[in-house]
DNA sequence: CTACGTGCAAACTATTTGCCTACAA
DNA sequence: TTGTAGGCAAATAGTTTGCACGTAG
């Protein structure tokens, strides 16, 4: 069986109380900090790792070149603020019905896809970013 | 006015010469060097942001941590071979139409987006991989 | 003479791994 | 005692920058 591991634990919950999609292994660790739960870089590094094999966690590309992850609650796509970088979640998905057109254009089996839209948040917009 | 620059001129014409979609530096600097073009990464490197800016190459984010580079041709998205890494494009653009709905969703005035399918080629099905 | 392109090497950034210690089972 | 979590530090991987040199304008 598994050993008390605050480690773990204490990320998964810091993912899961947040409605944040955009982790980055520091954010976490300063967030456990935040929480009283200290922790190593490499550790945090692992327990998103094992969350994520665990299905719990997964991985967000933001294309900014940095490891993101956020808690896993059902398929949904990103918007990216161009200006503040605040992420939000885009509800259901406008790709699924393109995926046959894909498949016939291409010859590929398409299995899954990953979808970033940018542009700017509201508050972006009125600070006339 | 600019001076003669081989570097440039080679790694323009090696992407602009190929349907690629998934040039990485290193590649980049292995196709010049097959073509009698010595050059340094630095130099490759230098040359890809130059072209980027010019606005005749664009970045393709896949995923991998590495950064990646096409000639730019028009607006088309992308899908990946989960088994062989094999990159084509997929021509048209399933999400133009889903724009107004994700700004109505998420207050975001959205300016762009990425798109990235992710699925298994012909040859990689046929070998059963 | 001056600006720019290039090579070389070093600096950075972020992730990943190795190894050691401690503790729960 | 045995396996595993976690800390610390070193190793990687890939990109980016600083500097010096040479040459076209």
């Amino acid at each position: 069986m598994a050993r008390p591991s605050h480690v773990r634990d204490a990320v998964r919950e810091a993912l899961t109380d947040s409605s944040r999609h955009d982790w980055a292994i520091d954010d976490v660790l300063r967030e456990l900090r935040a929480r009283g739960v200290p922790a190593d870089f490499s550790s945090v590094f692992r327990a998103l790792a094992y969350w994520e094999r665990e299905g719990l966690v997964a991985r967000v590309e933001l294309g900014d070149g940095k490891a993101r992850f956020e808690a896993v609650h059902g398929h949904h796509e990103h918007v990216r603020c161009e200006s503040c970088g605040a992420v939000a979640a885009v509800p259901g998905c406008p790709v699924e019905t393109a995926r046959s057109q894909v498949e016939r254009a291409t010859g590929f089996a398409i299995t899954g896809h990953r979808l970033l839209f940018s542009g700017l948040c509201g508050d972006c917009r009125e600070a006339g970013a």
